[in-house]
DNA sequence: ATGAAAGCGCTAACAA
DNA sequence: TTGTTAGCGCTTTCAT
């Protein structure tokens, strides 16, 4: 027998109905707290009748703990920051925490971000690919709010990092294309001081150089994505120097030079060029594509996130910690396998 | 010069180092209050010293506003849901909002995740792919929430809705493909009980049923993604009915029909198969591809539904309505032109 | 323009 | 176990 309340129903209102304090509520909707059968039911019941949730707001101002963790997201064009995301979201919600959401467009306003969500008292943060300042980290650290970078190493920055260890990475890449006979490699990046590629297009130039005979003949930046892909293949292809293999600095770009090179340009992939991407996105194993590519240990880098996020909400006194996930190498069919 | 403020600095600490109330420092920090340039000044600077922010949560419980909307997200699969988040990300944080996300997998808890995002006093509440049940909705109606499914249609809800017109589809696609030639369509649907693709395919019979010659071959549900995509088409091609066009109800689907017709099956599509996707997702126009689908609008679908949840948040009065929004179909090369 | 006082809805000591 | 009291950090009348 409900009957309509309209508008916000409080605990006062319960508590008289049901003819107990406000206490009283409080205590059956809070988890091991003492209260007698008989008093939890009359609440239930009246708490029922009006439609009565307590304020989640309310509570968290005295209990200072909001349950909520920030999520800042400056990275959205890879289908694999999305998967972030949604596991993100799950895994933290098994666990009763919610996720405040914000867009990060431009490195520069992460910041902004940070503060936000740091208003709104988020019991910890998770940053996706951007950093924050020294100073708000500080500030984080200062409040107590444990951070954890997803993608970018956090040197000397009081937070944890899950980053992947991109100069094995790149080494792999190299032993792996001049085993295969392949001698002159170009790099196509996105923004050009993404630390994580510049950390491994240095190691990709340390291992060329022990290789003999293997260079490397082109490094651009400012690709990202099918399109930009697509529309560089034909300027490396027709360059003075062009290459036989082109690493990617992620799949989609790849696919995108995929494409350019077999349909536009009617290149034979892998005989005449290789392609290798970064991420190992779905699509990359499909059967029209079948990238060589290196294999991004999303799952591992977000367990291991939450896993030290977690921690450090429960134990605020442990410190963060860097961790690095492992990269793997998956062979399919734009590289070929042995020198021919 | 920082002082190192370690935890939490409340107002009533910068009123003390500033040397007016706390009053004084609660108006500096809102927008149009009425503060004189000086204490503005002696506030800001102490403030700064210890590094001050307001907190959102307890402004939010007095002010009766938390600026933060709710967003269920019930489809993850599909990259265009992807793309909703972040647009809606994006539209709401420039009107000042904040995104409390919430991921509901099973139908039935889409009410569990309203509940949570309504404790947490969200000003407004979006819900992609999924619908609250009728007791739900008339809660958020009571506490004045205003609330709009993307994707769902809000029959007797109280609530926006945004779709695209369904049977339209259906009865443009059937057309289409009549005209090219086609004769023997077989559906390919996800979840069995999903309206939008209910109403499509009701269309679709329909839309069949005026076409002489033309017919529904089959019509199996339960398949959803690239690698059940791949896999249906050969049985569908192998059974004793086997089509000569095959509609999916997703695009990923249709990828991997198409993947699975040429490269599993040897099939030339469009030849011998028509394949037609829906949704537009970016890889659908890749070269390797070029399917032939429906341009889900999203876009427009997202600014109906940010300029719904907006003005109903600035004005509480307004009444909820449906919307619906126009999908074209997009001719690429998985469907032939003309008869041959 | 400013401060004092009263509360937003809740939980946590403390008594009883 | 229960109610009373105090107060989380903030905004907002209401006087001044």
């Amino acid at each position: 027998m409900k009957r309509h309340s309209s508008n916000k129903v409080t605990s006062h209102e319960v508590a008289a109905l049901a003819g107990v304090s406000r206490s009283a509520v409080s205590r059956t909707f809070t988890e091991g707290a003492s209260v007698s059968a008989k008093t939890r039911e009359k609440v239930l019941n009246a708490a029922a009748e009006l439609g009565y949730r307590p304020n989640a707001l309310a509570r968290s101002l005295i209990v200072r703990s909001t349950q909520m963790v920030g999520l800042v997201m400056a990275e959205w064009k890879n289908p694999f920051y999305t998967r972030m995301l949604r596991q993100f979201s799950e895994r933290l919600q098994a666990e009763g925490y919610q996720l405040l959401l914000l867009t990060s467009n431009t490195e520069t306003d992460v910041d902004d971000a940070v503060r936000r969500l740091l208003q709104y008292q988020v019991d910890g943060l998770l940053v996706v690919s951007a950093k924050p300042s020294e100073a708000l980290a500080r500030e984080c650290a200062n409040t107590g709010t444990p951070v954890v970078l997803v993608n970018r190493l956090a040197k000397k920055l009081q937070a944890s990092s899950v980053t992947c260890d991109n100069a094995q990475i790149g080494r792999d890449t190299v032993e792996h294309l001049v085993a295969a006979g392949y001698q002159r490699l170009a790099l196509v990046r996105g923004a050009p001081g993404v630390l994580t590629n510049i950390e491994r297009s240095d190691a990709i130039r340390t291992a060329l150089a022990a290789a003999p005979g293997a260079k490397l003949v082109a490094d651009v930046t400012g690709y990202l994505g099918y399109d930009a892909g697509r529309q560089v293949v034909a300027e490396l292809w027709n360059s003075a120097a062009p290459p036989d293999a082109i690493i990617c600095s992620s799949d989609p770009t790849a696919l995108g030079v995929l494409d350019g090179a077999r349909i536009d340009l009617g290149i034979d992939v892998p005989e005449q060029l290789a392609v290798v991407g970064m991420g190992d996105i779905p699509q990359s194993g499909w059967g029209a594509y079948r990238l060589t590519t290196v294999h991004l240990p999303v799952d591992e880098m977000i367990d291991l996130a939450v896993a030290d996020l977690l921690a450090r909400l429960a134990d605020p006194g442990l410190p963060p910690r860097p961790m690095i996930a492992h990269a793997t190498l998956v062979n399919r069919d734009t590289v070929r396998s042995s020198h021919s």
